[in-house]
DNA sequence: GGTTGTGATACCCGTGGGGTATCGGGGCGT
DNA sequence: ACGCCCCGATACCCCACGGGTATCACAACC
């Protein structure tokens, strides 16, 4: 009963997910019987049993539920690990910042310029991404630092440092009648009948029901509401990616959301320590001194 | 540069601590030769040297400190998954609950057999641990859920509900002049001359500097302070374990201790729930409801 | 009842992880 | 200063195991 490796989960998870051998061995890129012959033995060194095999694909057992969810954050600490070790071993290494493209721009730039400012800092690369995206890649090393928002995003089992608090706006169609408001309210915003709230896929890459259209990007949310099909509420900075046919209009009862800096407990080091501590001293209008 | 194996980060966690192939590849059982390979292919997949081999043992690269900082917990996360899934997939499985050795004696007693009474409860399995053991046994899944103590121990991580606030009292020997007072500060029982506080060891075993004996065990300790060597402050609850020569005293200024109940935040299936909600709705005197 | 689609089995090959024996090269003792 | 010693590296061998191809077994479906 030793310790199964790291392939073997692996497979795993590609099973798991794919609930077919075949597609999972061919997403793995190799042959179906090495897949089978793999998980087996996995079961085989557990001492559990991980799928039933139904005609018809596999399902899982309550143990292969229990792994399907464990597997996937062990797997990211062996990734971050590796991540952090490659770059901590390779001189001139630059800091990986991810942000959501567009949001926070105005900040972005400050901390960057900023930082660049520092003598000896280690040079930055800015990783965009879109929603939701921060968090894997802090977890999995593939980002050092993440801009983040709360409440918005998820921030569990990351250390931030606040940096901004401000309202939010929401964002409509230029021609529509609530651009011409100066302001609205949150229950406004939400109930209107032609502007449906677009819907984000859930981690499984499935769409909850709803009357909105149907989003994976920032991009496409940005030429939907430019094309009068759709709004959103966002915090007032992310203003910056706004085009000609959108109208910001402040949300005056929505919660105010806080911009941090978010990083990985355990990998504190020199460079991200500085980065972190420039961006804490940015003198931003609607920062946390503001808001105390 | 594709992924390590767990083999080869356990492999490198053993140099890393030895700083010497020979014995650690003795503690791996293993000869020292594939060792050496091991080490060597691991540094070639990552792109990064990991040990400066001299010529009296190794010592560790800047890299090769990232990675055994980040190397545990991956490790630790592999083996939790593993664990878990065993235990799930092992009917009857128990809940392994673990716990300070003669901490929380009362408690302890509440919680287990309120939980037995529970319809349909998952068995209980009460594993003993010393100081500061409880944390590891989470990570690695060894236990499901623990009885710890802020502010003494380090929660970070883990979700936790209070259980139990208190004050600390001192323990002394019978017979020394302090054992007669009614209550002391913790000024008073932290300047004894013949009486200094014991030294436990840091996590790489090794003990810090000054006057008081060194201890490994609370068994040890408790000797210690009937001999008359020593003196420490702990939880009330904890005199469960009071020797006859043993004298508690309160200390009036000493911070409140809260006893938690503390899991996994991504373990929580419906048994560990269930022992959860258990523990938090036990009626003890001097529960969070009589601290608010 | 044939066809289809699924995972399991049989078999072969090469990589690589394990072992033993030995080398090389600094540090240190006399 | 010379030689021993310690420790990691190298050389070499063996076989376990991960990967491949070909094929089987079996249920579902037309």
């Amino acid at each position: 009963m030793d310790q199964p490796e790291v392939r073997e989960l692996r497979y795993f998870v590609a099973v798991a997910d794919e609930r077919h051998f075949g597609r999972a061995a061919e997403r793995l890129g190799i042959a179906q019987p090495p897949l089978s012959r793999a998980i087996r033995q996995l079961e085989r060194r557990l001492g559990v049993q991980l799928f039933e095999r139904n005609r018809r694909g596999v399902d899982l057992t309550e143990a292969g539920r229990v792994l399907q969810r464990e597997a996937v954050p062990a797997l990211d600490a062996m990734a971050a690990a590796v991540r952090r070790t490659q770059r901590a071993g390779h001189p001139q290494r630059p800091l990986v910042l991810a942000t959501k493209a567009g949001a926070s721009h105005e900040l972005l730039r400050a901390l960057v310029d900023a930082h660049a400012r520092e003598p000896g800092a280690a040079p930055v690369e800015v990783l965009l991404c879109e929603v939701g995206e921060q968090a894997g890649l802090l977890r999995t090393g593939a980002a050092d630092v993440a801009l983040m928002h709360r409440p918005v995003d998820d921030l569990a089992g990351f250390d931030a440092e606040d940096l901004l608090t401000e309202g939010q706006v929401a964002i409509v169609p230029a021609g529509h009648p609530l651009a011409a408001r100066t302001h609205l309210t949150l229950a406004e915003a939400a109930n209107v009948p032609d502007l449906p709230m677009a819907r984000w896929p859930r981690l499984d890459g499935t769409y909850p029901d709803g009357p909105g259209p149907e989003v994976r990007t920032q991009a496409q949310l940005a030429q939907l509401v430019a094309l009068g099909k759709t709004l959103l509420v966002i915090p007032a900075s992310s203003r910056a990616w706004q085009w000609p046919e959108h109208v910001a209009v402040p949300v005056l009862d929505a919660p105010s959301v806080t911009t941090v800096i978010a990083w990985q407990p355990n990998s504190r080091s020199r460079e991200i320590a500085a980065l972190v501590r420039t961006a804490a001293g940015l003198e931003l209008a609607g920062g946390p001194a503001a808001a105390h």
